[in-house]
This record gives structure tokens, C-alpha cells and sequence, in this order.
DNA sequence: AATCCGGGGCA
DNA sequence: TGCCCAGGATT
């Protein structure tokens, strides 16, 4: 596809970081860059809203408050405490990933990309926001909010509805990465979705993207 | 590229 | 009830 202008691409850095300064969530998991609590957080958050991870997260790294905790458990008790969270798999697969990483890494979560999503349950998504969270690379994340945003605002209704994969929307997330900044601006961009620019009723009247997102530009009201 | 996966919150 | 949620694996 034709990525967007490059005036406009700083346009969306500049105003979503300023957004960001003011509007950003006070998150557990932000208070922290240790590659497992990040890991841990990732995997609780795939397919699974903040509100419902806070409380299993802290209660989480309390029981394993390390990576090596986590490997030492057995898996039954590692998944009866993810309960209720759903997609069981998941603890079941984070416990593989702290085993093999004990194993193979001596403790440390790999940081290139290859490695991690050779990692059980780790996909593009999650291998994005280990090397962007965890090791402050230039690494892109694209969920359910940046895959919103980034239609609304570069596509707009008329070419959304002809998008079918993800590539589209990857290519954007990548080139609208300011380099040197891709904490900030992944975690800019998934708050921005979850609270502004949502899927009822997002905030077009005092959105900072207004001037020129390709979706308000098309609504009626 | 399409489908399936688990469970809870909310309009 | 139906939609939505910091996706990944499998086909």
C-alpha cells in the first residue's frame, strides 16, 4: 500500500505523544522493564482487557516473583492460578516459555525477534513488545486498538472495508515508528485506542487527530 | 487468509 | 443477546 506522507507521519508522532503525556494510564506493568514482567503482562493481555489482568498480574508475579520461580512450579498450580483469565493455554505455554528459557538462555528471555517467536505462544504482537518494552528496540506491536487507530485515522471507511490481512496495517505500524521512541509511542498508541479513539463512541470532538483523520472526515456528524 | 480458541464486561 | 477484548496456532 501507499504509506502516508511523511509530514503527516510526524503530524501523528508529535500529536499522539503529546496526548500521551497528558492522557497516559497509570499501569502495573509500565513501572517496570524487567523482560519477565513484561513477558508476564503481554501474555495476560492477549485477547484480554487491562481491567481484568491488574489484579492477576501483581497477584501473579507475587507467587513468582521471577522467571526461574516460574519454571520451578508445576503447571497445574501455575494454571489454576490464572484462573479466571480464559484462554487456558496460555499459562500453560508461559511456563514452557520460563522453562526453555532457563534452559537454553540461562534465564533471559532472548531479544531478537527469531528466538522469541520460536517461544511458545509468542507471536508477532507479544516478540514486538518484549524487544520495544523490555529491551527498547524500534520494534512495532499491532493489536485489536493500533489495528482501530491506524484505520481510522490512515484509511478511513472506504479502503477499510476492502483490507483483508494484516500486512496493511503492519507496514503502517512500522513506518509510523518514531525511532528512539517505540516504548513510548506503542504504549501511546494502544492507550489512545483504548480510551479515545474506541470502538462506541470515541472522542472526535477534542481528538488530536481530527485535522486530519480520514474517518471523521467522512462522518456525518 | 480463514478459523478456532474461553470467558467476562458492557450496551 | 451481540460485540469486544494489548493474539496465536493451525489448516
Amino acid at each position: 500500500m501507499k504509506l502516508p506522507p511523511a509530514p503527516r507521519i510526524r503530524r501523528f508522532q508529535r500529536r499522539l505523544l503529546a496526548w500521551y503525556g497528558v492522557h497516559r494510564r497509570d499501569l502495573p506493568w509500565r513501572r517496570t522493564r524487567r523482560p519477565y514482567r513484561v513477558l508476564v503482562s503481554e501474555i495476560m493481555l492477549q485477547q484480554t482487557q487491562v481491567d481484568r489482568v491488574i489484579p492477576k498480574y501483581l497477584q501473579f508475579l507475587r507467587r513468582y516473583p521471577t522467571i526461574r520461580h516460574l519454571a520451578r512450579a508445576r503447571v497445574e498450580e501455575v494454571r489454576r492460578l490464572w484462573y479466571p483469565l480464559g484462554y487456558n493455554i496460555r499459562p500453560v505455554r508461559l511456563h514452557a516459555i520460563a522453562r526453555e528459557t532457563v534452559a537454553r538462555y540461562a534465564g533471559r528471555l532472548p531479544d531478537d525477534e527469531e528466538a522469541l517467536r520460536r517461544l511458545p505462544g509468542i507471536g508477532r504482537y507479544t516478540a514486538g513488545a518484549v524487544r520495544a518494552f523490555a529491551y527498547g528496540r524500534d520494534a512495532a506491536v499491532l493489536d485489536t486498538n493500533v489495528r482501530r487507530v491506524l484505520g481510522r485515522v490512515f484509511l478511513g471507511p472506504r479502503r477499510l472495508a476492502r483490507v483483508r490481512g494484516q500486512k496493511t496495517f503492519w507496514d503502517l505500524a512500522e513506518a509510523l515508528l518514531p525511532p528512539g521512541r517505540a516504548y513510548d509511542f506503542n504504549q501511546a498508541l494502544m492507550d489512545f485506542g483504548a480510551t479515545w479513539c474506541t470502538p462506541r463512541k470515541p472522542q472526535c470532538p477534542r481528538c488530536p487527530m481530527r485535522g486530519f483523520c480520514a474517518t471523521v472526515a467522512t462522518s456525518a456528524s
